[in-house]
DNA sequence: ATACAAAATGTAAACGCTTACATATTAGCG
DNA sequence: CGCTAATATGTAAGCGTTTACATTTTGTAT
């Protein structure tokens, strides 16, 4: 069943069909009901890759995601489908995985499908050499490249990011000023905004005069759902060191650092204190709730998407919005 | 940027960097190498809407689910997109949210992408009249129809689910078995899976001898990732009647009365016991973690795409495949 | 009724690929 | 070295839309 097809049935030509189709108003209601009644009919629904052959722009965006069954890049993802919805942009949703070589492929599976941007969803898409980062240059001579919780300094790219180094700093700087000074940090993930967290970490273990935090900063390479591995990591990184504080750069660890506390037979916050980050659903999860750093997600996104439709209609747009995160104080800590 | 292009710049003809672009067998290395280096050269991809519009199949399966940001849904999809890709085919994932005349949009729009067949996750795409049903019907008459966690008996449409009424029946009698005679049952769905269960839930109640079961059923209308609305929904529920047990048709409800407990000053599993569903990452979050009903969901999704791929090469294959829950105890039940 | 402008509709080219079929090249063999 | 068969490459016809432009129809003012 074709636009041809439903011409002919409804005895107009192909264009006036394609008219009806487009909500083009150059149409006589009683030809527009007629094609509308053969369309219903025989339930025809146009072809979205001849489509797409004629069309200009699809006004589609391309999400490129590494794992949506991360709490923090689901919800990430989510905001951004509503409000491309809402702007009238249809998405793409790709989930990557963390392979380096499937992303790129990824990459340019979305490019052959003539979006109008791409949107790279967490900071795992950044690495760390020039090499890496290259194939975000290649495309982004093509179309405009979206970065959320990630920064990259190029020709259209741009940036929308929580400021993880100072969030850090000040979430690590409360705990001191707390009286807290040996505190374990937990993180699994060394991309652009891993490093920044960790980097505020060391900045305000730093600023608070302390001196052997290094030995307490654990890299965990296990799956971060799986909250009891976690745990074991964190009982095995205690029997090595001692700490009265955890800081994570991800809820999940955290939990797993409140769980090692309830079979230690610590009492949180009284003998451990937790901070989190991303203030997942997880923190009501758990007795006591957990603090956590909130990235203001809701926000980013709007501002991402905003910035975005600013560049597809040719704005002059910022390269790079920031926003502060906020500690959102539960029941893990004590200040 | 064409295929047209790159002929002419390798010096062959557009049918030749076809084929080197499809992995064709007969063409000469010599050729192929040079057609590769501009094709490099130049980071050319292929428009994949001329290529659609060539190609009989493009390989490619629609799945649409509610919303990713499920813990339940967004494993399901995880999943399905794994075993998809492992057989050679891309996925196509639409998150439509819950409004009905949304989804059946999304419906169209996959439709509209050529791809071979749909995945429906889970039961919320089913409903209880026939008239909801229809669309099903109508787009089965295309392409085959995949349902995971639902069931629907039309032709051209296969459901792979979990045996809920079964499982739930099972679960709720041993809870019963053990001594608890009142208990309260949350649900927050009224789709296929949800009825099933609540049925299995009725139907060990009267097994057990239990007559005044009806009035501790109670629905829960909010956000079930607000874990203290749902909290607050138990408390509530505690001021109308009185209860020792708590059954819930998903884990955050679950958490929800756990977290309830912990207001009253209640005991888990001593004052209270409790029981979730779906098995989520959610239950190692809280103390004690959650008893709770596992799926089989890898086993489920396994089976689909096994039952998609036989539908698609021509086999006969079973309408439906159940499997059985399981209950995985945990610290919040005795038993 | 007639002329003319405006509105509706139709015609045909273009979009960038795949592929059946035609043609050219190569290799093997006597 | 020429012939044939096999192999490689080229040509051109679709695929199902959109849309600029041409044509027809309708409405309005004379």
């Amino acid at each position: 069943m074709t636009i041809y097809d439903i011409s002919k049935k409804a005895g107009v030509s192909i264009a006036t069909v394609s008219r009806v189709l487009n909500g083009s108003d150059k149409v006589r209601p009683s030809t527009r009901k007629k094609v509308m009644d053969i369309i219903e009919k025989y339930d025809y629904t146009p072809n979205a890759y001849a489509r797409g052959m004629g069309l200009q722009s699809l006004r589609t965006i391309g999400i490129l995601c590494a794992d949506s069954s991360d709490l923090f890049l689901a919800k990430a993802v989510y905001y951004l489908q509503q409000e491309l919805q809402a702007s009238g942009y249809e998405s793409l949703l790709c989930c990557t995985g963390y392979n380096p070589d499937i992303k790129r492929n990824y990459l340019h599976l979305i490019l052959s499908k003539k979006v109008d941007g791409i949107i790279l969803v967490g900071s795992n898409f950044i690495g760390t050499s020039e090499e890496e980062n290259q194939y975000i240059k290649d495309v982004s001579a093509q179309i405009p490249i979206m970065l959320l919780n990630a920064s990259f300094d190029y020709p259209n790219v741009y940036s929308t990011l929580c400021d993880d180094h100072g969030t850090m700093y000040e979430a690590a700087s409360a705990m001191v000023t707390a009286g807290i000074r040996d505190i374990l940090y937990l993180y699994n993930s060394r991309s652009y905004s891993g490093c920044k967290k960790l980097s505020g970490f060391r900045a305000a273990m730093e600023a608070g005069g302390i001196t052997d935090h290094e030995k307490r900063i654990f890299f965990y390479d296990g799956d971060p759902q799986q909250l009891d591995a976690v745990a074991d990591f964190v009982e095995r990184a205690a029997e090595k060191i001692s700490f009265h504080g955890v800081i994570a750069s991800d809820d999940s660890l955290a939990i797993g650092a409140v769980k090692y506390a309830g079979r230690a037979g610590l009492k949180v916050p009284e003998d451990l204190s937790v901070i989190g980050y991303n203030n997942s659903m997880l923190t009501t999860c758990c007795t006591p709730e957990l603090t956590s750093v909130d990235n203001r997600l809701e926000t980013q996104t709007h501002q991402l998407v905003q910035t975005l439709l600013g560049v597809l209609s040719g704005e002059e747009m910022p390269k790079q919005s920031v926003f502060s995160g906020k500690l959102i104080k539960r029941g893990t800590t004590l200040f």
